[in-house]
DNA sequence: CCCTAATTCAAACACGCGTTTAAAATAGCC
DNA sequence: GGCTATTTTAAACGCGTGTTTGAATTAGGG
């Protein structure tokens, strides 16, 4: 395995267990037995690797992604919000064949994406990965027509931080739920309960 | 104002803004316009300041907060979720006339508290209060008893998540819709926003 | 007023961070 | 095999961090 594969797949875990911040170069190169001097060699700085983490991941999962909310906006039927925010089933799940634990990882990427340093993650990925946002946006309106633009902006809003913010701590409430529960608990039970929720959020009537 | 005060107040904005781990011992002291060493004069360490500033708003919401969900479990009617969400209104406004901004800045505290630190702060809360949770849980269970725990579970934590994702990032959504839409914006109308979101996911079908 | 306790202050400490350097090792092509 | 370009390595750099120190200053009660 190269050096470049090396460095990403360690710096993905520990990203998504401590944070961007929270994680140091040394942590990575350790983890991933080469040198320190490798990420600025093959990235040049620590915010490129972060970058190029992310990425690896977008580009498996918005071809997949647009493509699947795609089919919904040229349907003829009208979607309901639960078979939108279905279609990031399958894209979604197809990280865990791309990755071990890929779906899990990649979400809690995100959640730590949108909190740490002010967000300029949120930048890079509406800029850089725009076609998820206005398809996932067209096929919302579809399956809603009567929301404004307005009220989808705040619930599409409600509605990411629902995922991201579970996801982000989806092993602490996964093991809580196992211990509380005692039953099995893992990411795509999380996301099939998800789905019915923020699908509800998103459908609740309007209140003018 | 008392050194101690000083250095509170200065702390919560910062750390509002930048988050626990991004804002430094010398930033707030400065802003705050007292010594560097103030800091563990008074509190003893970083971690203890942190644990004050969410404190002081926790002790002056938790009891109104627990009072309000309170009344709603003690009432003879059912109540409705939007009912249970709308009882969180009044007490998180009242941090406004406590200080300035204070449910904005608040709230921005308690998603920070999620996310930094690996969610010390989560075990901090819980722990220091944990007659709001399960007061807020009876509220919950009263007005949908078919939920069961592991349900419940579930949707609170999606829930919890909606409004301290939203409201970490709520200034900069704040002026992204104020832009967009040409239109004033305020916490208190982001948070009339997600009461029926929140409502209507905690009380979406359950799918067995 | 004076003495003691509480507070403030400037300075330094030890440490971890991201990044850079320049030499050593390796790989790939003629 | 020899030469060049790529990669790896150990060491150091400069900086910012939370915390500690001990002296200077300020309050407050007898």
């Amino acid at each position: 395995m190269s050096t470049k594969t090396k460095i990403l797949n360690a710096a993905e875990v520990l990203f998504a267990d401590k944070g961007f911040n929270g994680t140091s170069l040394r942590e990575i190169t350790s983890q991933a037995e080469v040198n320190l001097a490798a990420v600025n060699y093959h990235f040049g700085s620590k915010k490129e690797l972060i970058k190029a983490v992310m990425s690896r991941y977008m580009n498996e999962l918005s071809p997949r992604l647009e493509s699947a909310l795609h089919a919904i906006c040229v349907d003829e039927v009208q979607p309901t919000l639960n078979e939108v925010f279905s279609a990031f089933l399958e894209p979604l799940l197809h990280l865990n064949t791309f990755k071990d634990n890929g779906t899990s990882t990649f979400l809690q990427l995100l959640g730590r994406g949108f909190t740490d340093n002010q967000g300029f993650l949120r930048w890079f990925l509406t800029t850089q990965y725009p076609g998820v946002f206005t398809n996932f946006t067209q096929a919302v309106h579809k399956a809603y027509p009567e929301l404004t633009s307005e009220e989808m902006f705040w619930r599409l809003h409600f509605t990411m931080g629902t995922i991201v913010f579970t996801m982000s701590s989806s092993d602490a409430l996964i093991d809580i739920a196992q211990n509380d529960f005692d039953r099995e608990v893992d990411i795509a039970g999380v996301i099939k309960q998800v789905i019915p929720y923020v699908a509800a959020g998103v459908a609740a009537p309007i209140i003018r």
